[in-house]
DNA sequence: ATTTTGAGTTTACAAGTGTAAACTTTGGGT
DNA sequence: ACCCAAAGTTTACACTTGTAAACTCAAAAT
């Protein structure tokens, strides 16, 4: 039953780019992500909620602090991707290939190697 | 910049109901879903949120309505996994793919077919 | 020294969600 | 004709999210 703290979709764009500058100051975040029309207290929200969910540390070695990525892309990615799976999929890989398949134009035989495939990772 | 309400996870799961029976009544729905640990108000609130979302119908041929899907689940799957996709991968395909393989067990070989098939899905 | 500025902190506020009680109406049972 | 349970409606309430202003300090600029 842990409450497994989620990260949000605008949360996600900041740990994107600490995930790309691990150890970035706010000075650097907010330069580089105002591009998304965020105002200077809506980063520092974000940031600051990052920091409350314990999905990202402060380095306050003097004299600026220095933000830090606590978990990384591939974790998250993952973690969301299995929720993802779960809620939309059933938890079906197979399905969830499928689906995007069938949306592209993959003939007959190029599904069903897609599928064996899949098939052979043994996650449905 | 249209709002286009989401369906919530929890809205999901009477959706999930709903596209297996479509035009269920309330009894039906609860007796169903009351196993989701959800009392009789929960539900019928997830139900009425629905409504007004314009994802279910209501058909008032009496003496009962009757709840009706208005969105397939299969577009509501590709909705949300567009959005998983360009939230947590950028909109690639073939790193959501990637990432699952190397989760399971495949080999460099069959990992590669993976990944030239997804390729040519064009959806990267 | 005095002012400006940016970092960090506190407070705000509406919309959406999870969860549900309370109230109202009405068809079916007695 | 009268009551009850179930259907439908209203209200509730805390938490999360998106979005941001306001306030406090200390450092940098003048």
């Amino acid at each position: 039953m842990k409450k497994e703290k989620t990260i949000s979709e605008s949360e996600w764009v900041v740990m994107e780019y600490l995930w790309e500058n691990p150890l970035a100051t706010i000075t650097e975040i907010r330069k580089a992500l105002s591009a998304n029309g965020w105002s200077d207290s809506t980063i520092k929200t974000l940031v600051r909620r990052l920091v409350s969910k314990k999905a990202v540390a402060i380095n306050d070695e003097e004299p600026v602090f220095r933000y830090k990525p606590l978990l990384s892309k591939n974790e998250c990615r993952l973690k969301e991707t299995k929720n993802f799976l779960n809620r939309v999929y059933n938890g079906s890989v197979s399905m969830l290939v499928t689906n995007l398949a069938s949306e592209s134009n993959l003939n007959e035989k190029e599904t069903a190697e897609l599928l064996s495939l899949i098939e052979k990772m043994g996650k449905d």
